[in-house]
DNA sequence: CTGAAAGCGCTTACAG
DNA sequence: CTGAAAGCGCTTACAG
């Protein structure tokens, strides 16, 4: 191949650094990788040379010789849910902390995409973050077997898994209803095979009980706006007096259609959802609602990938971190569409 | 180095494949990267080889000789903001239709994060999409001269641009409130060193000439909710009967405190907003806006990244297209918020 | 159409 | 601490 001369756009490489600053390639690349390997003399001429060529690394041939690649992937179910902004944002910034690039890509809700983004993410980087995955547990596993998984809102055994602890703030939010004289609550529900959906309900049955309180599940069509509209004949028909929905857009939805029929919120009924997605302050009155500590998800995921990194030093006994079950607390964030019961509403 | 045996971790090589249909490795590699060169019996002997020992590419060993990665990054300016989403799953399946993959980024609204990252990512790219870009002109075109970029939300000389055609949708806008009695409408502004609120103010301004309606600029703190009720006293003492805003969140708290302080939308003012967001649906009433074609927008902006790589046949005369400008159509979502100015609010 | 060989830019035992 | 060499897994002129 003809040579080319170092132009604009062309890139030096560490032999072009060996040259000008008299050194070895191999000494160039083991100051560069590694500092600390090399003495300070050699060190600082490489720098310089480094520096007056503009040279920086080709990852690809980093990557090649190495398997590491100080990338990771991360796959969300829907870029458009909300969501997942501070969970993308504490992944990201738990990462470049460590020196990591982060790749994003989303499953548009289909195990099968989740599945072929994850397979061709994997060989690009050191190993994935799977928020909210739809695909089957083993499949997780076996791809797993390649390099590390972990997964986000939901707890897989053997596989790293952070999930939010419902039980704080579902607990705020049942004792906040009481407090304002309700006494018979609903749960408007997600989707039927969601993990999380049973989650939520079972924790929220649960302090209902703990709090004698009634509670009653009224499934949804869809976990969306248009879910929560249709779910509010079903609401007011169930004789509660306020209801906690699986997620904000049921809940945005519900309050929503209750208006159109006149009722007052939260005078005569509270609407409580879940999450505090992005937009859960448009409405009037403003979404009450139960927040995830997503940004905190986010990093712990990729605290736990990082753990999981083959030269980890954790070959011990018990499972490795990067097998285990992180739990973060859930906060009630009460604002204006839950709240006392009026006593003529009551009836 | 030790000899590993292939367990189910390790990954097949070209070789191991050769080996297994017979063949050499080069012609296991013509097979593989471009189909066509070789016999069709060859081309099945190489595809069943590969397909018995599971074979995937590795996608650092191929990067290495050719410098393509078939791979491409995006970053927009703040993962958090909702125009962003359908910009991200155009630009997504225009490149998986042409087998590219995309990596996400984000700025952070940072002019420093944003060149950081942009040189972060171009050696691991074929170029990258820059969604409304902070860096200035300049930077840009030098990143340009590496590899190829392209910009969303803005036009600048010499580099392909991809920016919503905002006239017809203004258009469409100015007309509608006039046809409902309005005579004096604001525009609440955007940022001032904003590109694309400079372009959204002019284009307000001059249909309200060409109506012959009276038009005033508005400027607000900041282009958020806050921003928007901290622009209603202005927005009220300017005796315009509607407001047009820069964005949707602005619309969505300027409505928010207009309501607060019991006027009436749109009996007593209307509201538009602009890019017709998610959560734009949430408010009571639901918000009038201007909506760009956001997804058109990505897949535009990759047809001009992948028309700018090398080996795209187009040295011709005439710019190539991939320093073109590229406007596409704004419209119009008439909801809730705007409407007939009733006669008893005129006074 | 297919083989044999060189090379992409780095890293890392192996010597010294 | 540093050099010389081999190798990571592919691609692509060059021959035939």
């Amino acid at each position: 191949m003809a040579k080319i001369s170092r132009t604009a756009g062309s890139k030096a490489t560490i032999y072009d650094i060996a040259k000008l600053a008299g050194v070895n390639p191999s000494t160039v690349s083991r100051a560069l990788a590694k500092p600390g390997r090399v003495s300070a003399k050699t060190q600082k001429l490489v720098e310089d040379a480094a520096a007056e060529l503009n040279y920086s690394v080709n990852p690809f041939a980093r990557a090649l010789p190495t398997g590491r690649t100080n990338t990771f992937g991360l796959i969300v179910s829907d870029i458009t849910n909300p969501i997942y902004f501070d969970i993308i944002r504490g992944a990201e910034a738990a990462a470049s902390l460590s020196g990591f690039t982060m790749i994003l890509a989303e499953s548009a809700e289909s195990a099968d995409t989740e599945l072929t983004v994850a397979q061709r993410m994997l060989p690009a980087t050191d190993g994935v973050i799977l928020a909210s995955p739809r695909m089957p547990d083993a499949r997780i596993r076996e791809l797993a077997e390649g390099k590390p998984v972990v997964v986000i809102n939901r707890s897989i055994e053997g596989i790293g898994s952070v999930v939010p602890d419902v039980d704080p703030g579902i607990g705020e939010a049942v004792r906040h209803l009481a407090a304002n004289g309700h006494r018979k609550l609903a749960f408007v529900g997600g989707p039927k095979q969601s993990w999380m959906a049973a989650r939520r309900w079972e924790s929220f049955r649960a302090a209902c009980e703990w709090s004698r309180l009634e509670s009653v599940l009224l499934p949804a069509t869809s976990p969306t706006l248009d879910g929560g509209r249709r779910a509010a004949r079903d609401v007011m028909g169930s004789g509660a007096t306020s209801a906690l929905c699986y997620n904000d857009l049921l809940a945005i939805g519900l309050m929503q259609e209750l208006q159109a029929a006149s009722v007052k919120v939260p005078d005569e009924f509270s609407v409580i959802g879940f999450d505090n997605i992005f937009g859960s302050d448009f409405t009037t009155p403003q979404l009450s609602t139960i927040a995830s500590p997503l940004r905190e998800c986010g990093a712990a995921a990729l605290e736990l990938l990082l753990a999981a990194l083959p030269g980890t030093a954790t070959e011990t006994g018990k499972p490795a971190p990067s097998a285990r079950l992180l739990e973060l607390r859930t906060t009630l964030v009460a604002r204006g569409s839950s709240g006392r019961l009026l006593a003529s509403a009551a009836g």
